[in-house]
RNA sequence: GGAUGGGUGGCAGAGCGGUUGAAUGCACCGGUCUUGAAAACCGGCAGUCGCGAAAGCGGCUCGUGGGUUCAAAUCCCACCCCAUCCGCCA
């Protein structure tokens, strides 16, 4: 969410902006509310102050008739008040919807369009593999090594979901802890996170839980949803609270299930395990100051190109555009993974993402910081980047390690946990 | 699921239906003292909205929403959240 002060004083720039977006929020309708909503705020205040002196002199009242024509005044103002204050909420509330819808700003160099107009900036240290022989897909691969099982998924849980078998399990077991050694190393405090969060968690980050295109798996007869990211729960983790500045920058590291349901997603790129409706992932999160942010953003790209390399991964990366940042992103790097199975050539996939928010979660979920010596508090700025989707790294890992035999080389950091350097087809 | 207790300013913690936006302590800021620091002492210190160039003025806010009243942190109702204990349970 925007500072409301902010949008009503630069209407046109916001406009500007939410058509960069491709957003449809009325911000002219919310200028006129909130216009509407000063002056009425100013008449309720002046009866209230006037209702408030009656009520002050009833006490001081000479005798019983004044008391009851000064009590009679008081009765007549709070009824209007209450009058104007009925109509004043309805006004607050059509334009807090509309605030609440209002994307965030967007950074100056990042790319103007759709999903077309994104900029590659960068190519991982590892290149695309060349195979003598036709790549299978990772389902294909899958099958044959015997590492998942979507059938009993389906039959389960419907089309989506799907078992890790046999070394399915020690590939997504080894991707956590390479990704948690790493982010441990770099000073990340590391937790596992609840997989359910309150609804008002998940808006405050900027995520609709209950909408009719809602994304989100809710909970009915409770006021929880299924996570869509451990985003949600870090972010969550510090709502209201108030950092010293001093405490900042603070990085966090979360394990969690993620649940998506993928609504309108049909029939595109639905294959195996590219986009399922629970997967579990190692997600990056940070707050800091706002003169932090950005180098924070470049930290958290780099290490994520940094967990890539380190597993021989091809990669790209993407400087996302405008249209394609979503509510909360202020700035957008994706890194798409070469996936040799995908098409028929091969394509780019998404594997990670990570996103400066600026201030606009942390608005919502009242996240602010305290300088000594100022008066007052800002909020901070909050940053969050995917270290490891399990399910799309083992994609792309299947994918890129595989040899004519149809066995896979198992990528050399992942050895130790795996316990063995390649994974050949079962009988 | 059952029982009890509790939600007040950055934190801790008082609070009689009107003079309490809120005692007190801690923290914080400024000052005195000191070579410096500590201690002591003095002073200041909630947020938010509106009007205003500013100084300032005014409104609202004591978990949330309703109710009683001229007037509610204070009384009534509903709900939410938190804690502890009991039951169940990995």
């Amino acid at each position: 969410m925007l500072d409301r002060r902010y949008v009503a004083d630069n209407v046109d720039l916001i406009i500007a902006n939410c058509c960069k977006r491709g957003s449809t929020a009325d911000v002219a309708r919310f200028a006129e509310l909130d216009r509407l909503r000063r002056s009425m705020q100013a008449d309720i205040d002046s009866l209230n102050q006037q209702a408030g002196v009656v009520s002050k002199s009833i006490g001081k009242a000479a005798d019983a008739n004044q008391r009851e024509a000064l009590k009679a005044e008081g009765r007549r103002l709070r009824e209007e008040i209450g009058a104007s204050e009925g109509r004043l909420q309805q006004i607050v509330s059509e334009s807090d919807e509309i605030l609440r819808a209002i994307p965030n700003l967007t950074h100056p160099d990042a790319p103007t369009g759709g999903e077309d107009a994104s900029v590659e900036i960068r190519r991982g240290r590892t290149p695309s593999p060349q195979f003598d022989f036709k790549p299978l897909d990772h389902v294909e691969l899958g099958a044959r090594l015997k590492l998942f099982d979507f059938d009993a998924g389906a039959k389960v849980a419907g089309h989506g979901f799907y078992f890790l078998t046999n070394e399915g399990v020690l590939l997504e077991l080894a991707l956590q802890k390479y990704a948690v050694d790493l982010l441990m190393r770099e000073q990340f405090t590391v937790m596992t996170t609840p997989d359910l969060a309150r609804d008002t968690i998940l808006e405050g980050t900027g995520f609709m839980p209950r909408g009719p295109e809602t994304q989100i798996y809710s909970i009915t007869g409770s006021d929880l949803s299924l996570v869509a990211t451990a985003e949600i729960t870090l972010g969550g983790a510090m709502h209201e609270r108030i950092f010293e500045a001093d405490e900042l920058p603070l990085k966090l590291c979360g394990i969690s299930h993620c649940f998506r349901t993928e609504a309108g997603a049909h029939g595109r790129a639905t294959r195996g395990l590219y986009r399922v409706h629970q997967f579990t992932k190692v997600e990056m999160f940070a707050f800091t100051l706002p003169e932090q942010s950005a180098d924070m953003h470049a930290y958290l790209l780099d290490l994520e190109c940094a967990l890539f390399d380190g597993l021989g991964i091809p990669y790209r990366v993407i400087d996302t555009a405008s249209g394609d940042l979503g509510g909360p992103a202020y700035r957008k790097y994706d890194l798409e993974a070469w996936m040799p199975g995908r098409g028929e050539q091969g394509e780019w996939g998404e594997v990670t993402s990570t996103s400066n928010c600026t201030d606009y979660q942390a608005r919502r979920l009242a996240i602010r910081y305290r300088t000594p010596g100022e008066k007052g508090t800002s909020f901070v700025h909050t940053l969050n980047g995917t270290a490891i989707a399990m399910s799309r790294a083992i994609i792309a890992i299947l994918e890129n390690y595989q040899c004519a035999d149809g066995s896979v080389v198992v990528p050399e950091a992942l050895v130790p946990w795996v316990g063995t350097s390649r994974l050949t087809p079962r009988g």
